[in-house]
DNA sequence: GGCCGTCTGTGCGATAGGACACGTATCGCC
DNA sequence: GGCGATACGTGTCCTATCGCACAGACGGCC
């Protein structure tokens, strides 16, 4: 768990930060600080959620958990985005988990100050609808990526989606875990993070995973990365 | 293309049918009948949207398409939906094509009524974005349906959410096409659907797809399925 | 009625990834 | 310093799907 003494600070959020400043200062009395610990539970599939998360440094995945105990990541959030759009969208839940998959803080607003702020239709309300969008371009692109592109490609996707949310070069993340996340098998990550370590273009050890050569992982990921990088800079840029 | 007089009736779009008397009619006088033929590009992707589309009895495909020319479908919208979500969350364009998947009817309305009737906050908004969680849903479901099962599971999935978005058991369409749609080769659909017609499921023959048997069709499909009708029916039901 | 284009069926080798099994290395902890 | 848990590596076999090539089969059109 990072001791950054500003791991709370609200303007580490990027749609915080967007804010003009009288939206954020109405806003800012509303937000309280939370702790994440890695694999923690944020939001249970089909659960009433109390309060609306925006990540200061940690990230979360969205996660469906199939019948049979099998898993997928649909989409990511952390310091660009915000965990729980059921809550202002109207359907107040969503049929996928949402898991810490980096440890880190955020900031919380209840669920009913939310939904005023949402009903008053200033900035904040455009930049939460503008994050969806956003988000539903990542959801659409991951269907794609994990239609058409190999292990080995969409592995370096969600390494650089993971880098792009931290201030470091290291992830703390097994490659069990990675697994559960893209959906494949474990030793299918192995094999894939062998071949990148071998290019010298990350490095792991029990857990940790070191990003060497982000220009060399930008190069062999495949086109889905950029679209979604693109569309969220164009977005919320 | 259906010669049906009430093509273009409005309330045949659930979207529309779900207003409430006022605002029903305030909107009627702003939407315009499309006729849509098989195949036509309704949105180019990356391209500024001049309406948004309610279906009556067409269906559209949101497709990405990559850069060696493979695609995939990320989702569809018949008479229960929209097509140009982007139009009123703030994008104005996405990163993906739409195209008609099955040829018939829809309203349009210009892009510009449609932000201000957004921006009124009403029951129209609500579904709106309403409308928006439910496509959400279907796109993420998607994304897990495409990395965890196999192709005959998701042509059943296909198939079912065409078959509820038309008054007919009769589908025009080739397996040429549906291998696009799922991202597969055209053998593999020919080979899945085989099975399908085997066990009395379908029918098909040069083009043309009937569903024999919707309750098989049901069993035989993945849980995907269910989970994105059933939050269609919550969200919007 | 014959021809041609479209749609579908089929065969075969190549390959990615899954299932399972087990070996090995590293860390933390007593 | 030994021990157990965790994380990673490797091998073998199996299946789904791909890529390609080509063959039938049906429908529309002259």
């Amino acid at each position: 768990m990072p001791t950054n003494t500003d791991t709370f600070d609200t303007t580490r959020n990027r749609l915080l930060a967007a804010l003009p400043r009288e939206e954020y200062e109405r806003i800012l009395p509303h937000l309280g600080p939370v702790c994440f610990k890695l694999g923690e539970v944020v939001y249970e599939s089909g659960v009433q959620m109390e309060h609306i998360y925006f990540p200061t440094t940690a990230i979360v995945s969205l996660l469906y958990l199939m019948e049979n105990g099998a898993s997928a990541e649909m989409g990511m959030a952390g310091n660009e985005g915000l965990v729980g759009v059921a809550l202002f969208m109207g359907g107040n839940t969503m049929p996928n988990r949402a898991v810490v998959q980096s440890a880190g803080g955020a900031v919380r607003m209840r669920a009913q100050v939310l939904r005023d702020e949402f009903a008053r239709g200033g900035a904040f309300q455009r930049l939460l609808l503008r994050y969806t969008q956003a988000l539903l371009t990542q959801m659409s692109q991951t269907a794609v990526c994990n239609r058409l592109h190999a292990i080995e490609q969409q592995l370096c996707r969600w390494l650089l989606l993971s880098h792009d949310r931290l201030d470091s070069d290291e992830l703390v993340m097994t490659q069990e875990l990675i697994a559960n996340m893209l959906g494949v098998r474990r030793e299918g990550v192995t094999a894939a993070a062998g071949r990148l370590q071998e290019q010298g273009l990350i490095s792991y050890a029990r857990g940790r995973i070191q990003v060497l050569d982000r220009r060399g992982l930008e190069v062999a990921v495949c086109e889905c990365y950029k679209v979604v990088k693109d569309e969220y800079a164009r977005l919320l840029g």
